[in-house]
DNA sequence: GTGGTCTAGACCACG
DNA sequence: GTGGTCTAGACCACC
C-alpha cells in the first residue's frame, strides 16, 4: 500500500488523503480491521505536516470509514452501514450531475461517459483479492 | 429562466451560478446567442453581489461557453469547440471516481448510479425545445 | 476599400476603426488628401452607432492623421511631422516588448518573431501602388 | 528583485504586474521554482490593494506562468509547455504588426524597429545569471 | 445602459 | 502565515 500526493493540485491535502484511503478500501487493498499506518508515519512518508494527516484521520472516522482505538492506532471499519443517507444521496446526485454537465461542454458523448463508468467499476470490484 | 442559490452551501457562491447557468445551458434553456442578464439584474435578483456575478461571468468566459460584448451585454455563445482537452477529461474522469467512490461507501449500489445517469441525461436532453 | 469589425473581440470597436484606417493608410490603400466616407456613412456600413465611428475620427485627428474640414468632409492628412515625439517612442518600445515577452511564453523564437516583422513589413509596402 | 507600478498609466494595475513577473521571468531574474513575495507582501510594497495582487496572481497561474501552493505561497513554474497555441499566435501577430503600423506613424524606420527587437532580445537574454 | 477596475475591510480554509 | 471568497461602494470606458 503506498500513497501518492501532488502539493501542486489545487484540491487541498487531506482531501487527496482522504480520496486514496477511500479508494484503496474501495479497490480491497485496505480490507476491515486492517490497521493504517499512525499519523506520524504517514506524514513522514508523504513529506508532509502531521496536522494534514490528522485531519484527514479525523474526516474519515466522522464518515465512518475508520475508527481510532486509543493507545492502539486507526483502522479501517468493519462493515458498513446499510442505512443511506438521503442528505448524502442528494449530494452525490448533485455532483454527478455536475460531472455530466462538465463533460457535456467538453465535447464528452454520453456513451462515452457510460464507458468511463463501467471502466472504473471494474478496476475497483477487479482485484479485491489481490490486496 | 430563473436562478436559485443557498449561500448556506459550502460551494462558494460564483461556482453556483456557474453551474446554474451552465446547467440552464446544457438544458438549452439558454440558447446559443441567448442574452443572459445584466451582472447587475441577476446580483440584485439573487441578493449577492455584483462582483460575484461578475466573477461567475468572467470565469464562463473564460471557459468558452458564454462571450460578453461591451457596453451590449452577455450572451451565450454560438457553438462548443470539437476539440477535447486531454487535461480537463484526466480531471472528469478523477471526479467521476471520485462520486463512485462515495457513492460505494454511501451504499449506493452500480445499478443505482446507473440508473441516476440515464435520469440526468434523460432530464437536460428532454425539454430542449420546450424552454 | 471596405472595413471589418468584430464586435466580439474584446479590442473596443472604436480601436479598430482606428487600426484599420491606419492599416489602409500604411498600405498605401488610402492616400494623402483622400477623402473618408462620411460618420454616417461608415457607422451604417458597419453596422455600428454613429457616436463610436465619430470617436475614432477625432481619435485619428488627434494624431494628426486624417482631418476634418467643416461642410467638406474627412480627409488623410497630407504628410507625416518629420518630429518624433519620445513618449510616444516609449510606448512604442514598452509595446514591442511586451509582445516579445508574450511570445516567449507562447514558444515562440527570435528568429521567427523576427521572420514575422519581415512579412508584415513586406505587406504593408508590398502594394502600395495597387490601391 | 523589485517591482515598479505607476498608477498614472492608463494600464490597470494588475496588468502591470503580469508584465512585470513576466519580465522579470523572461529575464531570468525569476528562475523556476522560486518563490514571488505573498499576496500580503507585494500590495504593502506595491502601495496597492491585495485583491489587485491576487487578481494578478491567479490569471498568471492560468498562463501557466506561476502555480500557488495552498497555504504555502506562490511559485514560478518549472516548465513551459512546448505546445504552441493558434489563436494566442495569431493575437501576437496582430499585436506586432499594430506596433510596426503605429512605429510607421511615428516616424519609426523599419531599420529602427529592428534595432530596437535585438536589443529587447538582448536585454532578456543577457543576464540570465546575475540574478 | 453595459461590464471592468480598484479599494477597503471582513471572514474562512489550508498547512 | 498563506491564498480564496464575499461584501460594499466608487469610478471609468464603452456603446
Amino acid at each position: 500500500m503506498y500513497f501518492e500526493i501532488d502539493p501542486k493540485k489545487s484540491i487541498p491535502l487531506y482531501e487527496q488523503v482522504i480520496q486514496q484511503v477511500k479508494e484503496l478500501c474501495a479497490r480491497g487493498l485496505l480490507k476491515p480491521n486492517e490497521k493504517l499506518p499512525s499519523v506520524r508515519d504517514l506524514s513522514s512518508q508523504m513529506l508532509i505536516n502531521p496536522n494534514t494527516v490528522s485531519k484527514a484521520y479525523q474526516e474519515l472516522e466522522r464518515q465512518g470509514i475508520i475508527i481510532t482505538i486509543r493507545g492502539r492506532g486507526t483502522f479501517i471499519s468493519e462493515e458498513l452501514t446499510g442505512y443511506i443517507d438521503p442528505k448524502k444521496t442528494e449530494r452525490l446526485q448533485q455532483a454527478l450531475k455536475n460531472v455530466i454537465i462538465d463533460s457535456h461542454f467538453a465535447g464528452i458523448s454520453e456513451i462515452e461517459l457510460k464507458r468511463w463508468t463501467e471502466e472504473i467499476y471494474k478496476k475497483l470490484g477487479g482485484n479485491g483479492d489481490e490486496g
